[in-house]
DNA sequence: GTCGGCTCCACCC
DNA sequence: TTCCGACTTATTCGG
DNA sequence: CCGAATAAGTCGGAAGGGTGGAGCCGAC
């Protein structure tokens, strides 16, 4: 039995290495000291989860719950807490480093597998008066602990164990651990083939390397998603791989497809279960694939039968839910683009090259609505891969995968057998000419990101008849300057107001863009301003393109059109970008 | 006692 | 999803 | 030919927008 206290000094050493190597000879002489029923939880408890994905009960226990149970253990007020997490930026940090409370009386030592079972058994806790008992759970784990010990136990539940040690390098340890590097290969297909580090490290250490080398693609398991690189133009993508096959890039939800006889199960790209969400997709794989087991993958979109087109991805993100499914799927019913096959009947593909796979797909696929094979284009030319790449993003996709013709699945990967390459948005905001800009602001009720007195800019799609997001401005100000704001703002409303917008903000009042520019012109220009929805670090930001007016009212001497990302208009125009972390 | 709003959490891209 | 920094590993270059 | 300098690749961490869900709490 390993006291948790052995681990919590490992994970202390570990954050104070930066070479890998030397966290790797750290770790391994860590896990050779524990035992075969250790090792699981030890392996679980570095990756700072209680499990593998798909079967990990969830914390729901993050920042604020952790704050108050430092507070309940150390018998001082939440503010105080908060006010040392800001300075800390860590609960563990505050634990061990500004509180300090000692252990009581002489409490046992913890050990490894106690502490592993305590936090699982917090995690598991629901239902009503299960918010306090998590954190009285988690106040009487922290009892018995030392200083040092509480740092890791608090840094679990917030997942941020900040040891630098990442699945890679618990591999390397595992092989290190148990022989050397040769292994790692070995416990690596192992991990990519069922996912969870933690029954990679029980079979190693109880059934040696052999065992781990018998792993196999299993349907009901998930397996770890292969992924695609990213260039920064076509003939990239023509110099790397030559004649490769190129793919539309839906913006979905990827999903991998179990079919096991009557059975069908669904997991997201970090090996979630997500059956329950999508029983269209259920039903589609039951009748549609001609085999009795089979593991395929795809990406589910809301599908659009009238039209022939798919829904941007705000409209198919709705169908992420527990309940309301039967309406969910109505409104929206999803059609799954096929374009990986994994196993087929008693065969695992996965080595099979990529052309193989694609043909088994064409076979295996009955017609029908729900499951369709992605299309693909089979070419070496850059000018005709641009011509594909160009229709994809006018149906409204987000651009192309290109894959290697030869190239095995490559299971939990990202190598440049795929490589994607996705348009610059304003392209989009060219070709979308039937947007239209508003702006609105979010009064009482907002959400508490936006905040009381937020303004935003929005651009009306009326195609999907939804709000983007382009910017907002924060106003900063206090009650009374915000009500004259809002005053002044009522003057202008309009009654447009579109049929669906996010149900959290609900803008008592509807402007023209123009109008909440000549209203708002000084809050805006000297506010901190964080674009957003078409805003992420390397797209154009359309604030910049829809508002060059007020970012010219910031600095005259600057072209608000040269800017082409976000950071670039921050930088050029002095705008602070939103405080970077909580910390 | 129910219901709706709110906060916090987890996960999709 | 994207970006970035710290490190490691592979490759090139000069004495 | 060898070692230093440089380039390329790996890995982990941090951040953004937006959605639904669970539990809590106060109003009725």
């Amino acid at each position: 039995m390993t006291p948790f206290s052995r681990l919590a000094s490992a994970f202390s050493t570990l954050e104070a290495t930066s070479s890998r190597t030397a966290m790797v000879a750290t770790l391994s002489a860590l896990l050779k000291s524990l035992d075969e029923d250790e090792v699981q939880s030890a392996v679980y408890l570095v990756q700072g989860r209680l499990g593998p994905q798909f079967d990990a009960p969830q914390f729901g226990f993050s920042e604020k719950l952790t704050t108050r149970a430092l507070a309940e253990w150390s018998g001082r007020p939440v503010a105080e807490i908060e006010r040392l997490y800001r300075t800390h930026g860590d609960h563990g940090l505050v634990a061990e480093k500004a509180l300090r409370v000692e252990k009581t009386g002489r409490a046992a030592p913890l050990s490894t597998v106690e502490v592993y079972e305590a936090l699982r058994a917090l995690a598991e806790a629901s239902g009503s008066g299960s918010v306090q008992g998590k954190i009285n759970a988690l106040v009487s784990l922290l009892r018995r602990a030392t200083p040092e010990e509480a740092k890791y136990i608090l840094r679990i539940p917030v997942g941020r164990m900040r040891l630098g040690v990442g699945d890679a390098t618990i591999m390397d340890a595992l092989a290190i651990s148990r022989g050397d590097k040769t292994l790692r290969p070995v416990i690596e297909r192992a991990y990519n083939l069922c996912s969870d580090l933690g029954l990679v490290a029980r079979t190693l250490y109880s059934a040696g390397p052999k065992a781990l080398a018998a792993f196999k693609v299993e349907v009901g398991r998930p397996v770890k998603m292969q992924f695609a690189e990213r260039v920064k133009d076509i003939a990239d993508i023509v110099r790397r791989m030559g004649k490769c096959a190129v793919e539309p890039k839906y913006d979905g939800f990827r999903c991998q497809v179990h079919k096991d006889g009557t059975g069908v199960r669904i997991f997201s790209r970090n090996q979630e279960d997500n059956t329950a969400m999508f029983p269209d997709i259920v039903r589609a794989v039951a009748t549609q694939v001609k085999a009795s087991r089979a593991i395929l993958e795809g990406e589910a979109l809301a599908y659009d039968a009238q039209t022939d087109t798919f829904f941007p991805f705000q409209v198919t993100v709705q169908r992420k839910r527990t309940h309301g499914i039967a309406e969910a799927e109505a409104a929206y019913p999803l059609r799954l683009n096929v374009f990986d096959l994994l196993y087929a009947d008693r065969t695992d593909m996965t080595c099979e090259p990529y052309q193989k796979r694609r043909a088994r797909i064409r076979t295996l696929l009955k017609a029908g609505a729900g499951l369709a094979p992605a299309p693909a284009l089979v070419s070496g030319d850059a000018d005709e891969i641009t011509r594909y790449f160009e229709t994809q993003i006018a149906d409204g996709l987000e651009g192309i995968v290109a894959k290697r013709l030869d190239s095995p699945y490559e299971a939990g990967k990202r190598s440049f057998n795929w490589i994607k390459f996705k348009r610059a948005y304003h392209g989009a905001l060219k070709d979308t000419l039937d947007l239209a800009i508003v702006g609105y602001f979010a009064g009482r009720g907002a959400r508490a990101k936006l905040g009381i007195g937020a303004v935003l800019c929005a651009v009306y799609d009326a195609k999907s008849d939804r709000f983007r997001t382009l910017a907002k401005v924060a106003s900063g100000q206090s009650d009374d300057a915000w009500i004259a704001l809002r005053t002044r703002l009522e003057k202008h409303a309009v009654s447009h107001r579109p049929a669906r917008v996010d149900s959290r903000i609900e803008p008592p009042y509807w402007v023209e863009p123009t109008l909440v520019v000549e209203v708002f012109a000084d809050e805006i220009t000297r506010s901190p301003v964080h674009t957003a929805g078409v805003g992420t670090d390397d797209e154009p930001t359309g604030f910049a393109l829809r508002f060059p007016r007020i970012v010219r009212g910031v600095r005259e001497d600057r072209q608000p059109e040269d800017a082409t990302t976000e950071r670039e208009v921050a930088r050029l125009f002095g705008l602070q970008r939103r405080a970077r972390s909580k910390a």
